[in-house]
DNA sequence: GCAATAAGAGACCGTTCGGTCTTATTTTAA
DNA sequence: TTAAAATAAGACCGAACGGTCTCTTATTGC
């Protein structure tokens, strides 16, 4: 790795945390001229403009919540055990994130009257997303984990909404109730309306031999 | 209402959509001078910052969200119907309101990082919500319409978190199958485990009749 | 209709914005 | 070691920022 490389890569590790509380417009030139030690020169060499380094930024921040949100799901015993890995990550972890909370909401929020770069690198990041979460539904449907009359899709998007705004208003009054709420209330209804009703006696054997 | 009075509230209700729209640190002073028809003079006649009609504006919007999120609602026949027309309002309703989305998400995620007294702004709309919900509930447990077990404070925590998530996915991918979706999974939710037991067999023949 | 007052225009302020470009320095490969 | 290439500094740019202030114009109460 050249020097060169390597500045970039801590310009947008540097960047990154700004961006995700302050917003693109909320950032300024002289903001990421003091986090990263560098004068506009120095930044400019890297990137072409603000808005590519937002990007680089948002990617940066969204690779690090997907890594951390994705930890242990696949050793889960089962698609519903993986999903309910899934939202407990989500409530649990926050630590190793970069700061200002989901890098989806806040961009998702900035760019959805604006910035139409953001918004796509926004809407790229929930597909991907929704695709972890359906992917996980149809593989649970396949081995007869969850009920056959699950729409996946509809989970997906049922799952995400509810964390999605539950974080919102967590983050909002410094408290995590409304997150240990929606995920009480997620568990229940994964295995209440989810799980096969088949694999139930064999999950609560499970459960009590534990 | 003298000339003065009638020129504050113009300002007020032009600069609300875009404050929603583009935030506080978004919208400039050359933007409300365009919507306004006013210069600079003009506007700082009646308010003595940005910042001060941002608030109004806020509360403009916020005002409006919840008259027409609240109709019909005393009209429902008991307390489960009466969170479920809430429901019902904040998905359906896209007209009569200040455009950009809710007001409430918008501040939120703009001013959490940031800016303490839009913060307190979106906090004390977030509580007189969160007591909306939780008056219902409550009343709904004294006549025995909702299951005593309820929390009116979680279940209002879980209602406003899931809309708003739901609003937010909607937003981005300007596809109201998320919004459709939380609906339809908060009505199941309200008649199978918070509407009270005894009132289920009445509410059943009710709808029959209709 | 007139004087007092309220309202609005718009020039002006210093600062900061994102961005460019030349020059100096450091890294790199030969 | 040295020359070429990569990297960073920072002066500079025009535009836009939020905000002030004076002066003109419009409204108001008498």
């Amino acid at each position: 790795m050249t020097k060169g490389e390597d500045t970039r890569r801590e310009i947008v590790e540097k960047a990154a945390p700004l961006f995700n509380q302050k917003g693109f417009e909320g950032t300024s030139l002289s903001d990421l001229m003091r986090v990263t030690g560098l004068q506009k020169g120095g930044i400019y060499r890297h990137f072409s403009s603000k808005e590519e380094l937002a990007g680089e930024a948002f990617d940066y921040a969204w690779k690090k919540a997907v890594e951390r949100r994705l930890e242990g799901v696949d050793e889960a015993a089962d698609a519903v055990e993986r999903l309910k890995k899934m939202i407990d990550n989500f409530v649990d972890i926050r630590t190793g994130l970069v700061a200002g909370g989901c890098p989806l909401m806040n961009t998702a929020v900035e760019a959805d009257d604006g910035n139409p770069v953001l918004r796509a690198r926004a809407r790229g990041a929930l597909s991907g997303w929704m695709a972890r979460l359906t992917k996980a539904a149809e593989e649970g449907i396949e081995r007869r984990e969850i009920q056959s009359r699950v729409d996946p899709r509809a989970l997906g998007q049922l799952i995400i909404s509810t964390l999605e705004g539950a974080l919102l208003i967590s983050r909002l009054e410094n408290d995590r109730t409304p997150l240990d709420q929606v995920r009480h209330h997620l568990r229940e209804y994964l295995e209440t309306n989810v799980r096969h009703k088949k694999a139930r006696r064999a999950e609560r054997a499970r459960r009590a031999g534990v």
